[in-house]
DNA sequence: AATACAAATCAATTTTTTTTGATATATTGA
DNA sequence: TCAATATATCAAAAAAAATTGATTTGTATT
């Protein structure tokens, strides 16, 4: 997979994360698997909605989804989230930054 | 700081790391500290549109910043990335999620 | 085949975010 | 003090994202 691809992939993660929705519906995920239903009882919202915002993070690769009979069952993809802390860890690989050389003119 | 101040901040993190011209401004700043007319001409933006998304990582705390005459030098927060890292980590904390319980009836 | 239910998709609307150009504020140096 | 420059702010326009209600798709059950 090529590097932009990558970014874009990060870009899409941090994009998903970035909403109180999403950052919920994970939580939730984070305890255990759950079905669409379960989610849109636990979190009172409506399925449509619901709907979008898992398409979202599907789309981020935050989860995984596996389908039973006629339910979908979402759960975390732990890879993705590996990848984003990796991302933001690089900020501090070199710990401390450059000062500025003086920006006179 | 309360624990939804804390979120709320986390979800600002990442709502300002999802978005490609903050992610580039960042990059940057990841080498050395930056004022806004070197930033300007290296990523080739507008004063204005800049000094939007300065702001928004401003408020999210991933940067900050520090005046020395009349320019203003911008910085990471390593602190606030280590944050977002830190909340993403417990995500892995447990490992394995739980298998769904059936979602029959 | 017909019904019932889970979940996805769609089009229309609303809300939020981003961009733009103009203007304001603040600092420096003549 | 006046002119020049750096940056922030503002209001209006444009673009993108989210919400809504209705419809569709797919699976299971009878």
């Amino acid at each position: 997979m090529s590097l932009t691809q990558d970014l874009t992939l990060i870009l899409q993660g941090f994009k998903a994360l970035g909403d109180p929705i999403r950052l919920e519906i994970l939580e939730r995920l984070r305890v255990q698997e759950l079905c669409v239903c379960e989610l849109c009882d636990v979190l009172d919202l409506k399925q449509s909605k619901l709907s979008f915002h898992l398409k979202i993070l599907k789309e981020s690769e935050l989860v995984l989804t596996r389908q039973e009979g006629r339910w979908i069952y979402y759960r975390l993809n732990l890879a993705q989230f590996i990848a984003l802390e990796a991302y933001l860890a690089e900020y501090r690989r070199f710990g401390e930054i450059l000062p500025a050389r003086p920006c006179a003119d």
